[in-house]
DNA sequence: GCGACAG
DNA sequence: ATCTTGTCGC
């Protein structure tokens, strides 16, 4: 899942792929209304609510999902990712393209990865995924382990920065943005269960 | 007080 | 995140 945003609405576009062929399985999406600014380490409350309404959009959850932002790599060790798979009950893999908090060595090499250490604890990983792009960070995000969530997310690279879901969505979301802006919103009922 | 700070 | 042109490299 990823959001865009276009004026005072938030989009988040939700993209499922099948695990073995990173073929897109499902495309969901919804737009709500920004009701909080952006504040460092405050993430989860200004895209959460989008998140869980486009989150319960999909009638079949995929197994572990992937968030654009921080697991546990966070001052109070609750990035969104793990938040939100808190409140969600469900597996959770934050990935973000900044580091919030927590320091590790470069990787400078396609493939190379690096513990990233945060108060004498490790709370991810700094992954370089292609030869011109800056490394991402991996993190645990809820009830995936360290390990799993480096396997996973190496798993979906396919030579691009972003493992492929946390790619696509960006792109979904874009896409929406885009037809938003061009005032194709058609369907302007805005889904604000939360 | 100063700098840092996911999206 | 968003605004914004060209530009370097695969």
């Amino acid at each position: 899942m990823d959001c865009s945003y276009f004026g005072d609405r938030i989009i988040c576009a939700v993209v499922v792929l099948d695990y073995i062929t990173l073929e897109v399985t499902r495309k969901e999406h919804v737009i709500q209304r920004v009701r909080l600014p952006y504040i460092p380490t405050y993430l989860t409350f200004r895209e959460g609510c989008a998140m869980a309404s486009a989150f319960e959009k999909l009638e079949r959850k995929p197994d572990v999902l992937i968030l654009d932002s921080c697991g546990i790599n966070h001052p109070r060790r609750s990035g969104m990712a793990s938040y939100f798979g808190a409140v969600m009950d469900h597996p959770t893999i934050g990935v973000s393209k900044k580091i919030l908090c927590g320091e590790g060595l470069v990787p400078t090499k396609v493939g190379e990865y690096h513990e990233l250490v945060y108060e004498e604890e490790q709370v991810g990983w700094v992954l370089k995924t292609s030869k011109r792009s800056n490394p991402i960070i991996v993190s645990p995000g809820h009830k995936v382990s360290m390990q799993s969530c480096l396997e996973i997310v190496g798993h979906c690279l396919k030579g691009h920065m972003l493992p492929e879901p946390t790619r696509l969505a960006h792109l979904y979301a874009a896409e929406l943005r885009e037809e938003l802006k061009a005032g194709k919103g058609h369907q302007t009922t805005f889904n604000e269960k939360y």
